[in-house]
DNA sequence: GCAAAAGTGTTTTAGCTACACCCATGT
DNA sequence: ACATGGGTGTAGCTAAAACACTTTTGC
């Protein structure tokens, strides 16, 4: 049994996971989602803390962590005897150029979109489980606060918008989404300090609020099913 | 590495569970929800399935199944090597008594409410796993068109309704789910066929639509959290 | 003054709640 | 006739979408 991790973060408005190239078989050279194998009495959240430190320095315990599932297809991992591994979502603020490649291996952040191109293939099923983890993400920022998780202790609604608007790649209307995040008790709370950018008004500085459930929740902008699939019936 | 079952459906309006007397150590005598080492080569989910048929007769393709999680504390099964396992949710629809019997084992439909009352203790973390799974019920209810899973073929929009308020415990509006339900698209599509029960006018039958995600979402009556946890800052 | 970014107001519309009311059947 | 459960109408409220507008900074 492994664990392994899709450690999301924001670069540049770009919602992006940490990869390592592999330098064993199978799939030598390929990427992969970093993971490890469960050791002695260890639990799986422990397992993937312990490699989320190992591979970017972060510390588990201050970082949103949560389970994805497991994943048993048998085909999945061309090794004898064949491995379940239990993916976990971490999620890392964007505090500059986390420690990737603590250790010896190759280790890169790399757009979603690219990771997930059939030109990247990654290793595994770890397409799979990016994409799951991925939706996962998409589908808590409606329901939860988690987006704070994305952004350092202080940070500007904008900043805020900016995560959303990554994770979901839609754009949002910026006067709404403000009085929303700031109207919906104890998503976030205001301090008294202000951030300048280089031009225009400067921005209040906010905190991460003590509600974990966001209600009313969030409108993820519905991507229009009547264009996508017309209705078989 | 073993898969659990959480096989819901709903007796007499109410929620219910299906339970196994454990026959061994360790917590021989105990209540456990029903489960089984994986197999060679097949995935969790041929696992659970095969368990699924085992317990209950009852297909899994036909049925909604879904996987829930890992459960992997190392204090959660005092067997050693430990035990890891994957926790999936069945949904049941109300057809008869469904053969709870089918082997030699015990088995057993219970309210959901005793098997998470403290008298029953699940064995292992069961009652964690449980409450897990209801949970994911209640949400998906929410979101998605799963609630017709607890149906049989034809049903009727109180049928569905007395779903919606078992799973959730809370009792619904009727003239405002009838409206919402037959709105909204691909959810339930009319039969010309009705239903006669012992006095009032027959209801119209139903089957499940091609849908699968809900559009408006159903809202789940708020237990006002101001009542259950003052925030904590 | 002008550009740029933050933040507020206002109008329109969709959808939910609550409850009154009508319909079709058995007794 | 009347009880019983199925189904529809409607008034009032809440909140979301769209977008015009004001505020505060740098140049």
């Amino acid at each position: 049994v492994t664990a392994d991790l899709v450690i999301l973060t924001i670069r540049d408005s770009v919602l992006t996971v940490l990869v390592i190239k592999r330098g064993n078989a199978p799939f030598r050279g390929a990427y992969a989602l970093p993971g490890g194998f469960l050791r002695g009495d260890e639990s799986l959240e422990r397992t993937a803390a312990r490699e989320l430190a190992e591979e970017t320095g972060l510390d588990a315990a201050t970082l949103h962590l949560e389970q994805i599932g497991a994943y048993s297809a048998p085909d999945r991992d061309p090794r004898t005897p064949r491995v379940v591994t239990v993916a976990y979502l971490a999620i890392a603020p964007r505090v500059g150029a986390i420690a990737a490649g603590t250790d010896a291996r190759s280790v890169e952040w790399m757009p979603v979109a690219k990771a997930l191109s059939p030109e990247v293939a990654l290793a595994f099923d770890h397409a799979d489980i990016l994409a799951d983890a991925v939706e996962r993400a998409r589908a808590k920022l409606e329901h939860t606060t988690i987006a704070t998780a994305f952004c350092a202790e202080l940070f500007t609604i904008a900043e805020l918008r900016a995560v959303y608007e990554a994770v979901w790649g839609h754009e949002l209307d910026r006067p709404n989404f403000h009085r929303k995040v700031t109207l919906a008790e104890g998503f976030v709370v205001a301090t008294d300090q202000k951030r300048q950018s280089r031009s225009g008004r400067p921005a209040t500085l906010y905190r991460a609020g003590p509600a974990t459930r966001l209600s009313p929740s969030m409108q993820r902008p519905r991507t229009d099913p009547r264009t996508r699939a017309p209705g078989s019936s």
